[in-house]
DNA sequence: TAGTGGTCTAGACCACCCA
DNA sequence: GGGTGGTCTAGACCACTAA
């Protein structure tokens, strides 16, 4: 093997890259099974560890799940424990929350400055743009607007949105393939304005949490820019650092 | 090996165990190198491979740090890189950011209840209770209340937080051999109070950034409990999600 | 050149799940 | 019982660092 190449990349990292490149080209679907470890190594002609180490480092990244005993298997945002990687609220009094989605509205639009760099298209691209109201145990608690890269959600619509009993990223991953794999955030502290205020039921001018998202897909693919308003009266973002 | 005891944990778990042990007892402190794979293999009497995955895992949770063809670190908070660690804040201007702490007050106490709950000791137990402002480039952004267990951290005062030219915790690292591990954070948005509006040097009812935080030393031990308020008007707080 | 961590392999056996 | 992932070992070789 040339280990010392100015590109040099080991095996098992390039073992990965074929492994998410088959996810990306829907090879295997979200909850299904992908081939076991002894398959994998055969077709890709390397050892057991070699391929191991290389879903090791999925399975770390939550892109894949391995279960003792039965096999590994894609990540999906239809599993209910999956709900909470990316909606990092928790209710103060401690008990469980309940999320439900309710669109507000979905249209098309062009992608200004801002939209464009923190999806990665030109200027002018289409977009969709979705606002929807979040409601942890029937209270209004956080409001999302969210633009998309139109070509990537094809049909997307605001009658889809309200006939869909799930979260935004099942949805996604279930009718446009699109699996959301990590995100980064941005936190700031907000008054609410009027509009803002009378949605989530609080007066004007409290303050509320800001949170700025660009969530990526599969190959660090931003696909999804949006900007939520959290009520943290009731609630709380959790965080853990290390 | 019996490996079907109800109390199963695999030998790079139990070999974990034993290096978190010995860093925890001092042996190898902040900064240094612990003794390479193969003497660790020796001295527990096992294969080198065990080591290394005990090792991988306490690299993954940032407790070593390793490098190729110098060795395996113990990482400290004196590590300029590490500063950002616990600290998610970055300037909206992309700029770099320069943090210096102002210690205001250092004082002995009894522990509340919820102090106690949180540092994991008896109510009444004596705590040390340190407030401070956290100046980046220049201006007043952060304004923190600390909690500690004064057993942990016996001598503190303000003339030593006065003197030290650092991070906290890379004080409580050098001067108490207490490493900061792990941390989890609660955050909210809350109005500005009168005093500590003027503190950061912003309007009464300005919006801030609570974040509620408990940090952990080896062995999930927790030894701080903090809140601090942040000023976001010039500063984000960063996150990332997987 | 010697020592460190990093990669890759091959094989044995264990733990878990399911038919 | 047979298949899956999980653990542990032993050995070879590569990449990086420092003296």
């Amino acid at each position: 093997m040339a280990h010392n190449s100015p590109t040099f990349s080991p095996l098992y990292r390039q073992i990965k890259d074929l492994i998410v490149r088959a996810l990306d080209a829907g090879e295997w679907l979200p909850g299904q099974a992908i081939p076991s470890e002894q398959v994998l190594a055969a077709r890709f002609g390397v050892s057991q560890g070699t391929v191991r180490k290389a879903v090791d480092e999925l399975a770390a990244e939550n892109i894949l799940i391995r279960r003792q005993g039965k096999g590994t298997f894609v990540s999906s945002h239809q599993d209910p424990r999956a709900v909470f990687r990316f909606l990092r609220l928790k209710a103060i009094s401690g008990g469980p929350v309940l999320p439900k989605s309710q669109p507000l509205e979905c249209m098309r639009a062009k992608a200004g400055q801002e939209a464009a760099r923190n999806l990665g298209v030109g200027p002018g691209s289409p977009i969709v743009i979705v606002r929807r109201v979040l409601r942890l145990d029937g209270k209004p608690v956080v409001i999302d607007e969210m633009y998309l890269a139109a070509e990537v959600f094809p049909g997307l619509s605001l009658e889809m949105l309200r006939d869909w009993h799930g979260s935004l990223y099942s949805l996604f991953e279930s009718r446009f393939g699109v699996r959301m794999v990590r995100a980064t955030e941005k936190l700031r502290a907000v008054a609410a304005e009027k509009t803002v205020a009378e949605m989530l039921d609080v007066r004007e001018g409290t303050p509320l949490l800001s949170v700025e998202r660009v969530a990526y897909t599969y190959g660090d693919k931003p696909v999804e820019w949006r900007r939520g308003l959290y009520s943290t009266a009731e609630h709380y973002y959790v965080n853990e650092l290390s």
